[in-house]
DNA sequence: GCCGATTTGTAACAATGTGCAACACGCTCT
DNA sequence: AGAGCGTGTTGCACATTGTTACAAATCGGC
């Protein structure tokens, strides 16, 4: 569950580098040395327009990055999990603001010395370029999203793609508030409340406890947020090993 | 004037490599020695779907880079202006139609080709970091857009992230309908055309022959976009020196 | 330079989503 | 257990944008 600059690589570090000389690195494995660092829950991690110093990689919990309009309006550009890494995608400053929505664990990395190690390691740059990509496929995702779907569609699309992510069976937690689902989803939070409320009644999902929703009916729910969304698991999979284009 | 897939490299090549033993190759070099191809306005470049097996470097015109949803609902990811390269971010497939919006002369080059040269050519790869940070940025502007600006803000932001583009003083050329500005910005056409006239009518924009508008009054217009826009002018141009990071 | 086709502009009306306010629920603290 | 607070929900009036329909302007041929 992303839209930006953070994308997992459970999936993308995947491909088989049998072939290579000694057992080639995946990108995550350099975080290996590196010691774990904890975030409370609302602490930042890092503001928009900050020297882009490090990059991190997601141990546990869930962070929200996000733009601020100069009148307050708020944009969530993304969700990041564990698994995740975040902060690759800038040159020179951050261009989002990250912050922890729950208790989270990340490591962190000298971008110097990643780049350093990307220049000097063939076989971690495809890795880096499959990150970059799976960002892109998501910014696009969430402009349709947001240009050209109404907002069950958006909600539902949302559910469904925690629910790839994250999801266990059929029950997705919801860690962020209406709120942080309203900001990322061109909503309010009433309307989100609405549209979650609208597909409970109609069976669609089931409201458990304050964070949790059930998948009552995945095929509905498919059909409603139009294409993408889940179908991706299928469609995506063979873009997300992370050799280099040919 | 692009929020995706395409990233103008006459500045980001604009870093000093001086220090190289050999004059630095710059990126676009590499399409000096392909022959120009012409498209004519409205003919497809590459489908959504296919196989992602070339890029391209856009010489003159512009194209429209969209996805379509199952009911015909349309987005606009971006377009495309000579000095942009396109194609760059996927890995197996094209994730969006690429299409003419005027006649249009490219070049193209393999990607395994690109990719090989990539590999072997250091210089080269912080030119292709820099088109793939510059992506992720135009999407972030475009996803704040879409998800928390009202329709003329939309509209006046799009106007002058052209004029940053390819305006000529304080005039600018629209080659795109008012039907592509509003699947680009989350609009309907009505919309787009009320907005425009609403503009002129107060005299902030002048609407000349057909595609053609002069921005009467860029400070109030610069007020209207909400930060951003036309201000990253002197914010980003820092971020866009293709040097890897360090 | 004229004619038909396409695109754009305008206006009346409808619908989706918003804003506000009241209220309910659930968690924490004591 | 109960008070208090933050968060979520719901109803209603309203605003912005979408729809629909039609008029006007522009373009592309001939």
């Amino acid at each position: 569950m992303y839209s930006q600059a953070a994308v997992s690589l459970t999936r993308s570090q995947a491909a088989p580098f049998a072939a290579a000389a000694e057992p080639a690195p995946t990108l995550r494995d350099l975080f290996k040395g590196q010691s774990a660092e904890t975030l409370a829950a609302g602490e930042a991690l890092f503001w928009e327009g900050d020297p882009a110093g490090q990059i991190f990689d997601v141990i546990s919990g869930v962070l929200r990055v996000y733009r601020i309009m100069p009148d307050g309006r708020r944009a969530i550009m993304g969700f990041i999990h564990p698994g995740d890494v975040l902060g690759v995608s800038f040159q020179n400053r951050y261009l989002f603001t990250a912050e922890a929505v729950t208790e989270v664990k990340i490591r962190r990395f000298a971008r110097s010395r990643f780049f350093g190690l990307i220049n000097e390691t063939p076989a971690l740059r495809p890795q880096l370029f499959a990150i970059l990509c799976d960002e892109m496929s998501a910014a696009q995702d969430q402009m349709l999203l947001l240009g050209r779907k109404n907002a069950e569609e958006r909600v539902v699309s949302f559910l469904l793609s925690v629910h790839r992510k994250v999801g266990i069976g059929a029950d997705i937690e919801l860690p962020m508030s209406r709120l942080d689902m309203a900001d990322y989803l061109g909503l309010t939070m009433e309307t989100v409340s609405r549209m979650m409320t609208s597909l409970a009644r109609r069976g669609l999902i089931a409201l458990g406890a304050r964070h949790t929703v059930t998948l009552r009916k995945l095929a509905a729910l498919r059909e409603i947020a139009g294409h993408d969304a889940e179908d991706e698991d299928i469609a995506a999979a063979p873009a997300r090993r992370a050799v280099w284009p040919h």
